[in-house]
DNA sequence: AAGACGTGGCC
DNA sequence: TGGCCAAGTCT
């Protein structure tokens, strides 16, 4: 036991350690000591759930099995496995972070959690988690599970969200992980992974299941009958939403895609498309996303003829309208401001090159659906 | 230091 | 069905 544990911190880290070690689910991640393999998992686990990684995960390893190979991978490739998984700024640090590791580090990955965080998309969970399950540090996470877990377990009726909230968590949960035995080798990462599987398996969102859990009895929230209010949230935000139109244009045989800037969709190609401006109709949308991107090579937008002067430049074949974004979005943000102001790149590229670029899951779904009926 | 940043599943 | 939720980080 550490030096200033309490019993009731010791009798919750051996009764979670005790229960993981029966209980854990067997995943991908938890049969490697990889260090570049849990960092990898702990990167795509960030706000997207167990079931949805797994096969991004796999797929990943064997396209960049090691940080090396990351790291001399182009970004297409990169963005194009990550394609489908969603905050996309996590692949581009992911990406740039191993090639930091590659040159400046001479392949060489962080042992401390310390070190970890200077990685860019590397927070302080993030750090903590990979040099406690792959390094043995001692050093504890507070993620989502964490918090839900220790605002039931130590009652904490303050929202979640709160600053001084979450820095007395992470406080709790060192105290926790210290009070456990230091001599047995593993147990900073087994008892992380123990307080995050109880948050994801037992005590869940909502009903939680008490008369499973190994901490019930030292659980302040349940004693208390409060458990199931807790954790308290901060208020919820409006999502507001946005309608675009986006156009399939073609110039023989080749389509015209753009590049996202970094922000919204970051590095992720598209069909030139743009925001429609409240009162503004799809049409006059197109029309001044075509004049403003495509001035040179394309005068009037006009659904499925040739376009262009005196010679056929391109086509517009197909017309997606009612884009609706119902992601974050300012909208307002991007009104009005023709395409090629909002892309890093533009380009003509065959059907099948089309098909390797990452592109946004709504986008992808639209031009599947709607190519396949034609 | 709030707000941006994706997607799919659940009730 | 619309709002909520899921192993956070960056600015």
């Amino acid at each position: 036991m550490g030096a200033h544990a309490t019993k009731r911190d010791a009798a919750i880290h051996d009764g979670l350690i005790a229960w993981y070690r029966r209980h854990a689910r067997d995943l991908p991640w938890r049969r490697s000591r990889d260090p570049y393999a849990i960092w990898l998992s702990e990167v795509m686990l960030q706000q997207t759930r167990v079931e949805t990684v797994i096969p991004y995960y796999e797929r990943w390893l064997e396209a960049f099995p090691t940080v090396q190979a990351l790291a001399d991978a182009s970004e297409d490739a990169v963005l194009k496995l990550w394609e489908g998984l969603g905050y996309y700024r996590r692949a581009r640090n992911f990406h740039r972070a191993a090639q930091v590791v590659a040159n400046e580090r001479a392949g060489q990955l962080p042992e401390t959690a310390e070190q970890w965080q200077t990685l860019p998309g590397v927070g302080r969970y993030t750090a903590s988690a990979v040099a406690s399950i792959a390094f043995d540090e001692a050093v504890p996470v507070v993620d989502g599970n964490v918090k839900r877990v220790l605002a039931r377990l130590e009652r904490i009726e303050t929202p979640t969200d709160d600053r001084e909230t979450v820095a007395s968590m992470w406080q709790r949960a060192e105290a926790i992980l210290l009070a456990g035995s230091v001599k047995e080798p593993g147990t900073p990462g087994a008892f992380n992974q123990a307080m995050m599987e109880l948050g994801a398996r037992i005590c869940v969102p909502r009903r939680p299941s008490c008369l499973l859990c190994p901490v019930a009895a030292s659980c302040r929230g349940r004693a208390a009958g409060v458990h199931e209010t807790l954790p308290i949230k901060g208020p919820k935000r409006v999502v507001p939403h946005a309608d675009w139109v986006s156009a399939w244009i073609t110039r023989g045989g080749r389509v015209l895609v753009g590049q996202r800037p970094p922000g919204l969709l970051g590095g992720l190609w598209e069909l030139p498309t743009t925001t429609v401006a409240p009162g503004e109709t799809d049409a006059d949308a197109l029309a001044r996303m075509v004049r403003a991107d495509l001035a040179a090579d394309v005068a009037e937008p006009s659904h499925g003829k040739a376009v262009g002067s005196d010679q056929t430049i391109a086509t517009v074949d197909h017309v997606f309208t009612h884009l609706r974004v119902t992601i974050r979005v300012t909208p307002l943000a991007l009104v009005g401001k023709p395409v090629a102001q909002r892309h890093v790149a533009l380009k003509w590229v065959r059907r099948a090159e089309f098909d390797t670029l990452a592109l946004p899951v709504a986008m992808r779904k639209l031009v599947r659906a709607s190519l396949a009926k034609r």
